[in-house]
RNA sequence: CGGGGUGUAGCUCAGCCUGGUAGAGCAUUAGCUUUGGGAGCUAAGGGUCGCGAGUUCGAAUCCCGCCGCCCCGACCA
């Protein structure tokens, strides 16, 4: 009997669901397509602002903020920019209320001379401000990151994966050249990689977007792909190189040190919540969330097996102090997070609801533990032997002693799971496209199908769109063009031709 | 935005075809029992049946309109 109603092989959208509401991740809210993150999901959002904001730091950007409303006029500076957003727009056109029948509507008199959107992104109101702070090449390179919400009128909402209010994080960097702002749109999307493989155990494919699936004003667009238990790639992060397109639109020039004025290059890159729907489908189970150690809001839970009776005092004051001993370690580069569960509940249902919400230690310490000097646990990432949870016993001592080896390797488990699993799915030896189409064709719902692995001549303009029409007739797209190339390629198997670049082809989120 | 499904207690759902103003299990609350592990018994609380208009003496049930959610598609960092 598992902890969820739903298993991953049954329905897996099904399952994901069940996931968001039973380890209490989050919630649907009133208002249509934006989600109630609830405090398991949001104390996991803190986690990896705290940790993805230090490496944000440590790379020389500072935090700033803009408005999350902008004026119409400017999204509208950057061509591509408009039609890439446009048609998911938020608008703010009033700025008050009025009782017309008994009921409220903006007030027709009370109408904005220029409407206000809700940001999509920021990068036409950053650039005009980078276009004031700039002016000199001492005032470069510019390096700044902003933690904010975002809103995308998106037609078809998930949780977490895509909703119409989103938290992320946007770096935009103004740099001399194109060499460093490519090096900066390369550092980026490296503290993605490293971030997402170890602090995430989220195993990902670093690679270059083709022409057709860039950012929308970007020169090139980088993204880190990450592959859910279903075989469907999430892009997981963006790192983008966007020329002198926004500096062109925004007027982002600087004198240099001969006295002439050049255009700034700029970059943007960003990763959202999204990344906490790739955790839930990489390391989720039948039996709800496996939240890594590194990532868990709480690393050990402690629950009393209380019975109301007098020696529940001792036995309170043994986790207690259990979980003060725990507190004073560190683990991961942080003071371990341990919490005793002392909620007036049944011990059985505290322990299931830590491991569906995916506490890495969940410890269940009834009275003779306690006498014993013991303490009993379950690591969430290994709950079961064949159909049994099967628990472990250490002596007190050697818990604690271990506790920082334990969440360590758990973290490195779940970590090579995920691996073993992106790497054994990646296909090879497609030699043509009917090959392709007769291995993604022939699907009965639900199958596994990982991704392929592919050479292509890399076609641009009407060939690529060509391209892309061939794949979505098999609900297939271009996720990336890894770092890693070959030294030598086959033919192209979209058109027999040379091929110039392996590229990975994958259903996606 | 197109196709399909769905909306009744906190959750999962029955009732709807064949109108007579609500049911089960789980959860919640209380009491008793139980206690190395998702407990048992007893009792109680909880629903303007998604919203609005209509037919009718009477609508969860029939008709019309709208909305939300889920799946597929289109779209899309």
């Amino acid at each position: 009997m598992h902890a969820l109603k739903v298993t991953r092989a049954e329905d897996f959208p099904e399952w994901y669901q069940a996931v968001v509401r039973d380890a209490d991740l989050a919630e649907l809210s009133p208002t249509r397509g934006c989600m109630i993150i609830k405090p398991w999901g949001y104390g996991i959002w803190e986690r990896i602002q705290g940790e993805l904001d230090r490496r944000i730091k440590a790379a020389g950007c500072e935090n700033y903020y803009f408005p999350m409303m902008i004026p119409l006029s400017f999204i509208a500076k950057e061509a591509e920019h408009v039609d890439g957003f446009a048609k998911e727009m938020a608008v703010v056109t009033h700025h008050r209320l009025k009782a017309v029948d008994g009921t409220l509507k903006p007030d027709p008199d009370a109408e904005l001379t220029e409407p206000l959107i809700l940001r999509p992104t920021s990068e036409t109101i950053i650039g005009d401000a980078f276009s004031r702070w700039i002016k000199s090449y001492r005032d470069l390179p510019l390096m700044l990151n902003q933690w904010a919400n975002i809103v995308r009128w998106e037609m078809r909402t998930r949780m977490f994966l895509r909703t119409a209010e989103f938290l992320w994080q946007e770096g935009h960097t103004a740099h001399a050249d194109k060499a460093e702002a490519i090096s900066e749109t390369m550092r980026a999307l490296e503290m993605y990689r490293a971030f997402s493989e170890d602090f995430l155990a989220l195993p990902v494919v670093a690679g270059e977007k083709p022409e057709n699936e860039r950012f929308p004003g970007a020169v090139s667009t980088f993204s880190i792909e990450a592959m859910m238990q279903d075989g469907k790639a999430l892009q997981a992060g963006t790192s983008h190189y966007l020329g002198t397109h926004f500096a062109e639109a925004q007027n982002i020039r600087y004198q240099d040190k001969d006295g002439g004025m050049t255009l700034a290059h700029t970059t943007s890159w960003g990763v959202s919540t999204r990344l906490i729907g790739g955790v839930i489908m990489t390391h989720g189970d039948d039996d709800g969330l496996r939240t890594p150690p590194a990532l868990a809001p709480r690393q050990v839970v402690i629950v009393p097996m209380l019975r109301g009776k007098p020696e529940d005092d001792d036995l309170k004051a043994y986790c207690a102090s259990l979980a003060a001993e725990l507190g004073a370690l560190n683990v991961f580069g942080a003071p371990l997070r341990a919490l005793v569960d002392v909620k007036d509940a049944r011990p059985a249902d505290k322990r299931w609801d830590w491991v569906r919400r995916g506490a890495p230690l969940i410890c269940e310490i009834g009275p003779r533990d306690a006498a014993g000097g013991q303490v009993t646990f379950i690591k969430r990432n290994a709950l079961r032997e064949g159909e049994k949870v099967k628990s472990h016993t250490l002596s007190r001592a050697d818990f604690v002693a271990q506790a920082d080896v334990l969440l360590r390797g758990m973290q490195k488990e779940l970590f090579n799971e995920a691996k073993a699993r992106l790497d054994g799915n990646i296909r090879d030896g497609f030699a043509n496209f009917a090959d392709l189409e007769r291995y993604f064709g022939e699907d009965k719902e639900g199958e596994f199908k990982g991704w392929a692995r592919v050479h292509w001549a890399k076609p641009t303009g009407a060939a690529l769109e060509e391209v892309g029409q061939r794949l979505k007739a098999l609900k297939l797209t271009i996720r990336n063009a890894p770092l890693q190339q070959p030294a030598s390629f086959g033919a192209c198997i979209f058109t027999g031709a040379s091929a110039v670049e392996e590229i990975l082809i994958a259903r996606s989120y």
